[in-house]
DNA sequence: CATAATTTTGAAAGCGCTTTCAAAGACATC
DNA sequence: GATGTCTTTGAAAGCGCTTTCAAAATTATG
């Protein structure tokens, strides 16, 4: 090991207070490599060209000082704080946490950072989230469906570029991603029918969500398709929570339905529809075949692991993280939303008979 | 309604770069009560007594225009950004995830807001994490578990402020919290030897953690309080995950083990060997009962559901951000943590005969 | 009532960076 | 070689707030 030449020498600044003392400026970097504090910064945002000497002086300054910029007054000076504030109604849900990691995944490539908010599902709480994010002057926001009204999420539109996940809006600044849960629910339903099964119950999702009523439009396209019937009785509310699939099991049950096959609006709804099942000794698929929505972790540990329709929420953040950076570019976003697909485990199985 | 007096005017500032032009600042203000922007400041802050007449007239304009503050303006000159960086190893885990909703919602009541980010536990990338989150300025750390050294996250705590959940360290700004993981597994361990079992499994968690580690300790001394042999083939390896929980089954069934319970380091662990059992057409829990560890959310809908150690995972992160504010307070935290609980449900049983 | 001891207040100097603005250099043209 | 055009560079003015510092106003003291 050779002894580190320069041990950081610290002469140049007003070393007034300072928090952190061996915090290293911009202007000690110009100062280091001869140059003006606006040249660094050039050099540093790639704002104009600057004669390759300096530019190769600036850059051994900056490594050599282990310089990194203070993100907090590049936000005050540059109005860009290389923040993306997002939107969420459950951080820990397995549905919007594996979108959060995409979110993360993708803006970490270019600088950025994201901040998580939740609301809940709380009008109120979204709107003092959205509230806090504009106020610590995010770039940009990405809203995970939500209940705030439209007019609102417009308002924030117009203060910064806005990414909408799972819900549709028109307007400026504002970008809408969804998926085709109508599709992925067609391949799900298709996928019992194709198994010779006639009586399939839907356990629907909560109505305050626009891809419930998009999943139960597309269960109610594929059986009119293949020319079932449409028994209202067979559609059970449920609120894309597992114990909302429970409810509904013992609802159809104590009702005496008759079903072999359920399609549950969720994973979640499908596992607690399972845990009802069980409770009530039918057995999946045995007795009843069960499919699910989304592919969340935890239905590939299901029992029995639970046939679903694929979504890749993770992408889904990535995609919306990646849109975000375009618009933020200027550039038109471009996306490819994934499309569904079915996943075949375990829950499922030909009509017997 | 009455009509709103003044519709904002806006003569006073330069009105030059303002990216979103309907901003109030500080100053405008100070003019608007007719005092100093330092009063104002004070104000703000409760720096400094301030005369009432002087209080009021403030109070009034900022009302009036609707001012708040900027966090970043705050940040760069008083040091400040009322930010909590956390880091965490995977944002959608539903273990962690928990812990960062209690974290948020703490935080939430005191004006602080929490910057997630995930480390995977992966050393490089949790250094890259913390360096991005110091760099922020944010204005303390809470750190959940991790692989990074004990030395790096001193050298961090030097910088500000942190509260280290589920590892122990000793250090100036250093505060741990730790769950009473050993007590946690004796509680569960009992319970198995309670049920009549003398061959009880135990299917271990990533040994890289010392949660894994004392939750072991608390399973052997279970088992030797009980004065039951402690047999080596009955521990198996694990990693925390659901695949690994399978895994370990495939291994203990096929080697022939002799074993009439499972005690699984956590609940995914758990979750998979249920699987792993179902697979091989043994019983929960008619032919092996089966304990998990930290009730999350899943273990309530598992099938059977998971007999389990509760450790409020939220609460832990309450405590956290609790203890991080008094930190921050210059207070001695104070922290009550929760004692770990049997929560009992369908996967255990009595042995019979 | 003068003078000292306090308290309230405002002016001004930053925090670390970006961004005009204009001066200085480099290059091209006649 | 003089003049004009385009490029590189630095000085300086902020961004919106906090925080000395010292002046002004107030209160206490002899």
């Amino acid at each position: 090991m050779s002894p580190p030449p320069a041990p950081r020498k610290r002469t140049l600044t007003n070393a007034a207070a300072s928090p952190a003392a061996g915090t290293v400026t911009l202007e000690m970097v110009a100062q280091a490599a001869g140059v003006s504090p606006s040249t660094v910064s050039r050099i540093l945002n790639g704002t104009a060209t600057v004669s390759a000497a300096k530019q190769q002086a600036v850059e051994a300054a900056i490594k050599q000082l282990d310089f990194r910029p203070n993100p907090v007054a590049r936000g005050l000076a540059g109005g860009r704080t290389l923040s993306i504030g997002v939107l969420t109604q459950t951080i820990s849900s397995p549905f919007y946490g594996e979108a959060l990691h995409g979110i993360e995944d993708r803006l970490e490539r270019d600088g950025y950072i994201p901040i998580f908010v939740s609301g809940h599902w709380h009008e109120a709480e979204e709107r003092k989230a959205l509230d806090a994010l504009l106020s610590r002057r995010v770039d940009g926001l990405i809203v995970l469906a939500g209940r705030l009204s439209n007019p609102a999420l417009q308002a924030c539109a117009r203060q910064v570029p806005m990414v909408l996940v799972g819900r549709e809006l028109q307007g400026p600044g504002v970008l809408s991603l969804r998926f085709d849960n109508r599709a992925g629910a067609q391949l799900a339903t298709q996928h019992l029918i194709d198994c010779g099964h006639r009586r399939i119950a839907f356990i629907a999702g909560d109505p305050g969500q626009q891809d419930a009523l998009d999943r139960q439009a597309g269960y109610q396209q594929a059986l009119q398709q293949a020319g079932l019937p449409l028994d209202p009785a067979l559609v059970i509310p449920g609120d894309f929570t597992e114990a909302g699939g429970l409810q509904a099991i013992n609802r159809m049950l104590d009702s005496g339905l008759d079903f072999s096959a359920i399609f549950a609006a969720n994973d979640q709804t499908a596992i607690g529809a399972a845990l009802g099942l069980y409770r009530h000794h039918r057995r999946v698929p045995d007795d009843v075949s069960l499919v699910g929505f989304d592919d969340l972790a935890p239905a590939k540990f299901a029992i029995p692991p639970l046939t679903t329709v694929r979504q890749s929420v993770y992408e889904m953040g990535d995609q919306a993280a990646s849109a975000m950076l375009d618009l933020l570019r200027g550039e038109p976003p471009r996306v490819a939303l994934p499309r569904p697909e079915l996943v075949l485990r375990e829950s499922t199985r030909r009509l017997a008979g």
